[in-house]
DNA sequence: ATTGAAAGAGTCTCAGT
DNA sequence: ACTGAGACTCTTTCAAT
């Protein structure tokens, strides 16, 4: 795994491209980039080996596919110990794509994704208050997402 | 655009495969779920015509590259018709990567990534506090992401 | 480390079913 | 609509620099 790498320019180059982007094939981002399609590969090939980039996903609108409501919910545990043990049980809710323990306001903090307000109630009311230690959970639902995008890794020019 | 289409099982058998991993050939895939090549490379081009599949990603291990903070930022506006403005501000910070106009105890949601504690602290107080609109924040740490995954899109079996 | 070319593997198209 | 095979493109390897 993480071998201790200098990248480059030219690593985060292709990491900022590819990482928007993995269409493009290694010839055309070698002559975006000013390099030759071999050495695209080579990189590549060491990002991976490295663990930096760990793998490659197809993007899905999930909106197309009747997911309308996006919901950021904030939890309150009774004690912070036991984190691990509600995390188990919210990761068997297949509609929560996301957790984080958290500092701050909320001791874990949630996005779960449904098709419509009737399965997001199920899911709160249902499920979530039905876990041993949650005391209670705060509930944001997104109205609309400005912008979901990538770290800007080329910053730095190493 | 959005083609109105009816997927069946294969349909989402396909994007829930592909979505966490893109890696795998057509013809492996097919194999898999009991078809050609042939009929897997229809499919995925119908869903990328109808707009359900958008694209293909590298995934990147944003800590390996020295990102270590992520952030959830609740923001509470002055008014809430300033949404538009002040999205268009946050826009411009890099670090912010995922904005989201919100319902709840917050009038907007962010995600910050930073490098460390000194570049949040820049972000919360030199820049994010400087944004008119902007009435004031919380923030939320993450200590530990638990898991970080795709909607389970095959339920239903049309 | 990078290159360019050859070998190997995958995608894409299409005629047949 | 699915299949299998041929055409085409991309990835991968490697000898040379």
């Amino acid at each position: 795994m993480s071998q201790k790498l200098n990248l480059d320019k030219l690593d985060y180059q292709i990491i900022q491209s590819m990482a928007e982007n993995a269409e493009i094939s290694y010839a055309d981002l070698g002559k975006k980039l000013f390099v030759s399609g071999g050495t695209i590969h080579v990189r590549i090939k060491k990002l991976q080996e490295s663990g930096i980039v760990t793998g490659t996903r197809l993007t899905v609108d999930i909106k197309a596919l009747g997911f309308d409501v996006i919901t950021f919910v904030g939890i309150y545990l009774q004690k912070s110990s036991m984190y691990e043990d509600v995390a188990k049980e919210l990761a068997k809710i297949p509609q929560i794509v996301r957790l984080n323990y958290t500092t701050g306001t909320y001791s874990m903090f949630a996005e779960i994704v449904c098709k419509n307000i009737q399965q997001l109630k199920h899911v709160l009311h249902d499920k979530l208050q039905n876990i041993k230690g949650i005391e209670r959970t705060e509930t944001l639902i997104s109205l609309e997402e400005s912008f979901n995008r990538n770290v800007q890794v080329l910053e730095e020019e190493v």
